[in-house]
RNA sequence: GACCCUGUCGUCUAACUGGCCAAGACACCCGACUUUCGAUCGGAAAACUGCGGGUUCGAAUCCCGCCAGGGUUGCCA
């Protein structure tokens, strides 16, 4: 049986950098077994999804290079891939689960499924078999009144549809995994194989919020760090590839991948290591990438690009000082001046 | 509270199935090279491997207890 894996957000922030290293580990798998990666946008509540999110996440995946098989935008065969256009596949499914009696609907026009209520084990890539002994918490609702459903409900229903093999996902689902088992089993499907990694935390040890420097995918862009620095840094949080070297491309790094290595520890993110990668990353680029990459950032300073060889030129003779794009600008900005000249020495 | 995961230098980590002075990277500090430099080169410092017991000739690696951090326990995902 081919590889398929997939990436599940919700829309309902940016792309957040521990969702983008959960889609990098998904996406390394995929191309390590020539699997295929589905990008599933799980936007079941209504209340807090926004376009913008949306938006955000594709064209974050995108800028990190992350390019998925099937999904918005590249459609295939498993679609539609947003949840909100799938009800008819979830009233199918629960209408299974109901002639199979594991379902039942309350007062209030929700309906839960009923726990089978015995020990379940997840067996997992990373953590290794985690056992659960029989549940002692209420049914858990799958439908709300209003008829839209519950992520663990659609979530296990578009896994099976969507024929996924492998679950790459934060170490936050784990303790839910159980429940999820119990639908596969009460469907009469298998499981995927489940990988929970371990989650991203702040420098004070805390898991990583809106406010936290370099939560957000776009934060990176912004100040200048490059998708290939970026993601190499991602990987080394909570893997270590078994190399001479840290600073690896994805060819290697996906060669390399093994999700038994995977750590099951959280791990603190630091962004000046994140820095110094993209600082070494900068100084391979071929003098016209950096150009146009560095371009935008020297623009918005106000510089004048048009001589592009006289941009590029600048760019090169200083590109082993600096380690975000952002920072050409204060470096190059007197390439730029009226009264430069390349002959003039010292000011006055 | 209950359940689950985890606990090695400040941070990310290494140490094959227990066995040389616990290794590397980032950051930090010192020196060198440079007109200068956050670049480069060299070097230093930094963990009694969370704590306490045990098993063993020998444990970061195995066992028990405790503590700490994180996660889950929703008609959020």
């Amino acid at each position: 049986m081919s590889v398929r894996v997939r990436f599940a957000p919700s829309p309902t922030g940016y792309l957040h950098v521990g969702g983008a290293r959960t889609a990098l580990f998904n996406w390394l798998y995929a191309r390590k077994n020539g699997g295929k990666l589905v990008l599933r946008v799980e936007d079941t509540d209504q209340a807090r999804n926004t376009d913008e999110a949306r938006a955000a996440i594709i064209n974050g995946l995108r800028w990190l290079g992350l390019e998925w098989d099937e999904g918005p935008e590249v459609g295939g065969d498993c679609g539609p891939y947003f949840q909100s256009e799938r009800k008819s596949n979830y009233d199918a499914a629960l209408a299974v689960l109901e002639a199979a009696g594991r379902v039942y609907t309350e007062e209030s026009g929700a309906v839960r499924f009923k726990f089978s209520r015995t020990p379940i084990t997840v067996h997992d890539l990373v953590c290794g078999d985690v056992q659960f002994a029989a549940t002692e918490e209420p049914d858990m609702t799958v439908r709300r009144p209003d008829g839209s459903y519950i992520f663990h409900f659609v979530n296990v229903i578009d896994d099976i549809e969507m024929g996924i093999t492998h679950v790459f996902r934060g170490e936050d689902h784990l303790s839910n995994t159980w429940k999820h088992i119990d639908l596969f089993n009460a469907l009469g499907k298998t499981p995927p194989t489940y990988a929970h990694i371990p989650l991203l935390l702040n420098p004070s040890g805390s898991k990583m919020s809106k406010r936290d420097e370099g939560a957000s995918i776009e934060s990176y862009r912004e100040n200048g760090f490059l998708p290939d620095a970026v993601s190499n840094y991602l990987c080394l949080l909570g893997w270590t590839p078994r190399a001479e070297t840290e600073k690896l491309d994805r060819q290697q790094l996906t060669d390399l991948f093994e999700p038994s290595e995977i750590h099951s520890s959280n791990a603190r993110f630091d962004i000046e290591k994140c820095a110094w990668f993209n600082a070494h990353y900068l100084r391979d680029l071929a003098p016209d990438v950096l150009f146009e990459a560095a371009a935008p950032f020297l623009e918005k300073a106000n510089l004048d690009i048009s001589d592009k060889a006289l941009a590029t030129a600048a760019l090169q003779s200083v590109k082993e000082k600096v380690s975000l794009l952002k920072e050409f600008p204060e470096w190059v900005h007197y390439f730029f001046r009226e009264d430069f000249r390349l002959d003039g020495g010292l000011d006055p």
